[in-house]
DNA sequence: GTCTATAGAAGGATAGAC
DNA sequence: GTCTATCCTTCTATAGAC
C-alpha cells in the first residue's frame, strides 16, 4: 500500500466517520461522503467495496472511541469524590466535543440489534466493576447496587447531551443558555451523585440486607 | 366522511404509527405500512398524499403523547417525596409500554430540528415549573436549580429506556435481568432524588447566593 | 489509483380502471 | 374508496477508459 493509498483511505474514512455520525447508516449518501473527501463515488467502493463495510468500520471505530474514553476515567485509583468530578468534567467534555456520539451508537444499535456484539466486544466492564466495588464496601453499600449507580452516573452525563435541542428550547425560554447549563452540569452532577451513594448508605432499605 | 373512511384512515395511522416509531422517517416503507393496514400503496397517498404529510401527523400525535404524560403527573399537589414516588413509577411504566417513544422523538428532532419547534408547541412548561418551584422553596434551595433538578429528574427515567440494549447486554454477563433491574429503579429513582435535593439543601455552594 | 458513464434496484408518487 | 400498473427520482454499485 503507498503513501497516497494511506492517505486516500483515511480522507474516505474520516469524511464517511462525519457523514454517519451526523445522518446514521440510512440518512447518509455515498455521493455527500465522496463530495467531503474530495474524490468521486466509484473510489468509496474501490477502497471499501459497499456502504455497508464501510459504515461497520466507522461504527467500530465510534464504539471504541466512546467507550475507551468512558473507561479509562473511571480506571483511576482516587478516592470516589475526586473520581466523580474528574469523570463527569472529563466525559461531558467529552460529549461536548463528540455531540452526535451517543446519538450514533444508540440510533444504530437500536436499528440493528447485530450491531450490539461489536460495541459489547469493545466494552471491558471487569475494569470499571472492579474500580467502584472497593468504593461501595467502604460506604457500606451492597455490590448489588453498583449497577444503579452506574447507570445513573452514565444517565447524567450522557442524557442532557443527547436532548440537546429540547433542552436548548425549554431553557431558553428561561433566558438560559445551554453551554453554561452544561458547564454547571459538569460541577454538579458528581454532587449529585456523592448524594445518592451518601443516601444509600443511611437508606436501611438499599444498605446491606 | 363515511364510517368506512374513518376506519381506513384509522388503520392507515395506526399502521404509520408502529412503522414510524419502530424504524424512524427515513427507515420506514410505505410499502411495509400499507402492509401493516392490510391495503395497498396508492390508498396511502389517498389519504395523505404524502409520506411526509403522513410523518408529520405521526410525530405530532407521538410528541403530545409523550409529554401528555410527562406532565401530567407532575400536576398532583402532593410533598415532593410522594411525587416522585408517583413520577418514577407511572413515567417508567410508561415507556415500558412504549420503549420506542423516547428514541423516536430525539431521533427525528435531531434528523430534522424543525420538528423542535412542533414538539415545543405541545411543551407547557410553566404548570410544571409552578408545581416545583413551592418545593425547592420549601427545601430552601434557589430556584436556578430548577433545571438541574428537571433534568436530572428525567435523564433517570428516560435514558434506562433509550440505552436498554446496552444496559441489558452488560447486566446479563452479571446474570441480572433487564426487566427486574427496570423495577427496582422505579423504586429507587425517586430515593435519588430525593437525596440530590436533600444533599443541595445541605450544600453551602448550591444553596440561596 | 482515479475518473466518467451507466446499469440496476428501491421506493415514493400518480394515472386510470372499477 | 380501492385497486393494478407504471412512472420517476434517488441511490448503490459496477464497467471500462485513462
Amino acid at each position: 500500500m503507498t503513501k497516497q493509498d494511506k492517505l486516500t483511505e483515511e480522507k474516505i474514512f474520516n469524511a464517511a466517520t462525519l457523514e454517519f455520525e451526523e445522518k446514521g447508516m440510512e440518512g447518509a449518501r455515498m455521493q455527500d461522503i465522496a463530495d467531503r473527501a474530495g474524490i468521486n463515488k466509484a473510489l468509496l467502493h474501490y477502497y471499501f467495496r459497499s456502504k455497508d463495510k464501510l459504515f461497520l468500520a466507522v461504527f467500530d471505530k465510534l464504539a471504541e472511541k466512546m467507550f475507551k474514553k468512558f473507561a479509562g476515567i473511571f480506571e483511576t485509583d482516587h478516592p470516589i469524590e475526586e473520581k466523580m468530578q474528574y469523570f463527569f468534567v472529563e466525559h461531558i467534555s467529552f460529549l461536548e466535543r463528540n455531540p452526535m456520539l451517543p446519538m450514533f451508537i444508540l440510533r444504530e444499535i437500536n436499528r440493528n440489534p447485530e450491531l450490539l456484539d461489536k460495541f459489547m466486544s469493545r466494552i471491558n466492564f471487569s475494569k470499571i466493576k472492579n474500580g467502584m466495588s472497593k468504593t461501595l464496601t467502604e460506604n457500606s453499600i451492597s455490590e448489588k447496587y453498583l449497577g444503579h449507580i452506574l447507570v445513573s452516573v452514565v444517565s447524567l452525563s450522557v442524557f442532557p447531551i443527547l436532548a440537546r435541542p429540547i433542552i436548548s428550547g425549554i431553557l431558553e425560554q428561561q433566558d438560559i443558555n445551554y453551554t453554561d447549563f452544561i458547564q454547571q452540569r459538569k460541577e454538579f452532577s458528581p454532587k449529585f451523585i456523592m448524594s445518592i451513594i451518601k443516601g444509600m448508605g443511611e437508606d436501611i432499605d438499599l444498605k446491606n440486607e
